[in-house]
DNA sequence: CTGAAAGCGCTTACAG
DNA sequence: CTGAAAGCGCTTACAG
């Protein structure tokens, strides 16, 4: 492999010039910078990315830490981030931390050894609540999970006022008792648990809500004990697309029909909740706008370290499927 | 931050034996290596990850470049890929390509600067057909893609048996006339496409099979013509994930049923399959099982660069739904 | 078993 | 505008 100092030695200037020119930084003669261009084609002259990390303490990589790439709303996060950062002639590392305390320690740890200029992070409720942005040398962006307003900057769906769409959708189709579950390892799901019981103390209604650890069968569990007793709910509204499974499951295993027996509505527009019959309501995330969101608050704290923090609240879209049609007969 | 001649100032030792005590290469007097490590304890030392690649070119990092991560198939893969390296103390480069020849020269170029230590990669079909391992300084893995045989190390599914089982449960239900929809654009679908019509042969039947762009719009638009057609298929038959949902869309757009007007069956077995009714009847790649068996060739082929090439064909599982069920009428 | 020293391939003040 | 030279923080022959 070619190394600078070959390219300056074909190129009659030094590794300084070499240098300069490859990284555009300081000012090179045309002429020269043409015969340094020239030379390192000719070569084939490909930098050395190591020794370039080594001596300017520049990586150019970001980390990425979600709790499983394998959840759409995460993957499309990532092919956000990822895309974006390439364009930028940065990398990006991929950390799983399967909403463990101890993963999230481990990769942000990694970060640190990696160097990375900065980190894209979405914590379990523990970590968001306990986070000093400080303790590390990067500067961090969360993604999803709100977190102490001022503390980080952060991307989130606007989960209070989306949860409310929701409630105003079932209402204005004709529901009045309805039942919410919402995970509890998140912020994010006390959030969306506000917003609901907001919505219906608006409308002078009352609603029982449950939270649970985000899991299909927890909410299957749960979801058939409700629709098994007397004071069935007429709809659902869950806070994520693993309820909404566990849910839709729970529905079926008790022979009941959506929306006549139950209404069902919940969160995160994955693939498949356009496919079953009925079409489930559910409000989509704008989550390859969230990846980028946070990729521009990152460029941009890099830019200015000392700008205030800020948190950016993205709107969710309402999706009216079957699942929540208005019922002919009351 | 402390540097590793901190740690040999404050233990009374030189760098070097600092260094071999990290590495745990060389032989070190136990005494001085517990004080060693206490040091680096106290001083909370973490080594400086750049110049260790410098200095010894090796990274540790490999690369994995698939088509799309949002494709369900290369999000588990990744997982799986991430799970083995970290875990081996390596890290993991994503890419997506798009299958855009153009970009997986770009990204092929992208790990050869940053001197990864291996490539996991899903290549499509021209650049499957004329890849030059030797032409890079790294090992190369393809996954899920056939490749000429002995040019390069491979883990794919057995795409021609797995056809076959579909086909062979197809027949066992009572379906004769079988339609089959086909990837033109890697060399999977090709595949496929002979297990199918070996097997069709076999029982003495004729179908007739279409190679299509890799497309949802594709598939939905070729089946809708085939449903409209007064010989339509009993039966049909595609090749991957995105096929089976543009002819579950061609074949509800039609207002048939499946499968008393036509049966379907496919590939992949992504999670919506099991959610419409009536469920689909699928192949399902081990997809996990697919990452770590590429991980595992990769670190073979490092211990043993001589060692002869080896394409591993890993088996798909027949998952039997209602798409398929037996048609008691005649 | 251990240390002194070279050097990986760059970037960047510094001097001119 | 350009070059000579220092040095980023490690690893690794080499010598003992």
């Amino acid at each position: 492999m070619a190394r600078i100092k070959d390219v300056a030695l074909a190129a009659g200037v030094s590794t300084a010039t070499v240098s300069r020119v490859l990284s555009g930084s300081g000012p090179v003669r045309k002429e020269l910078r043409d015969k340094v261009l020239e030379t390192v084609a000719a070569l084939g002259y490909r930098p050395n990315l190591a020794a370039r990390r080594l001596r300017s303490s520049r990586t150019e990589t970001i980390g990425l830490i979600v709790s499983d790439v394998r959840n759409p709303f995460f993957t499309n996060i990532s092919r956000a981030v990822e895309d974006m950062a390439y364009q930028q002639g940065m990398r990006v590392m991929l950390c799983n931390s399967d909403e463990d305390p101890k993963k999230e320690a481990l990769y942000l740890g990694l970060m640190e050894d990696e160097n990375v200029c900065g980190v894209i992070f979405s914590p379990t409720l523990g970590t968001a609540r306990q986070f000093d942005a400080t303790a590390y040398p990067f500067p961090v962006v969360m993604i999803d999970r709100p977190v102490a307003v001022g503390a980080v900057d952060a991307v989130v769906l606007d989960n209070r006022a989306a949860a409310r769409a929701l409630v105003d959708h079932l209402v204005a189709q004709g529901y009045r008792h309805i039942g919410g579950i919402f995970g509890s390892a998140s912020g994010t799901g006390l959030a969306r648990r506000e917003g609901f019981h907001q919505a219906l103390q608006q409308y002078g209604l009352t609603g029982s809500s449950q939270l649970l650890a985000p899991t299909v069968a927890a909410a299957q569990q749960e979801i058939e004990r409700w629709l098994a007793s007397p004071n069935r709910p007429e709809a659902l509204l869950v806070s994520n697309g693993l309820f909404l499974l566990g849910a839709l499951q729970a529905v079926r295993a008790a022979g009941l029909s959506i929306p006549e027996d139950v209404a069902l509505v919940g969160f995160d527009d994955d693939p498949w909740t356009a496919l079953v019959e009925p079409g489930l309501t559910v409000i989509a995330q704008p989550t390859y706008e969230i990846g980028r969101t946070a990729m521009e608050l990152l460029l941009q704290r890099r830019e200015s370290p000392e700008r205030p923090v800020r948190v950016i609240e993205l709107a969710g879209t309402l999706i009216k499927r079957g699942s929540s049609r208005m019922l002919t007969t009351a």
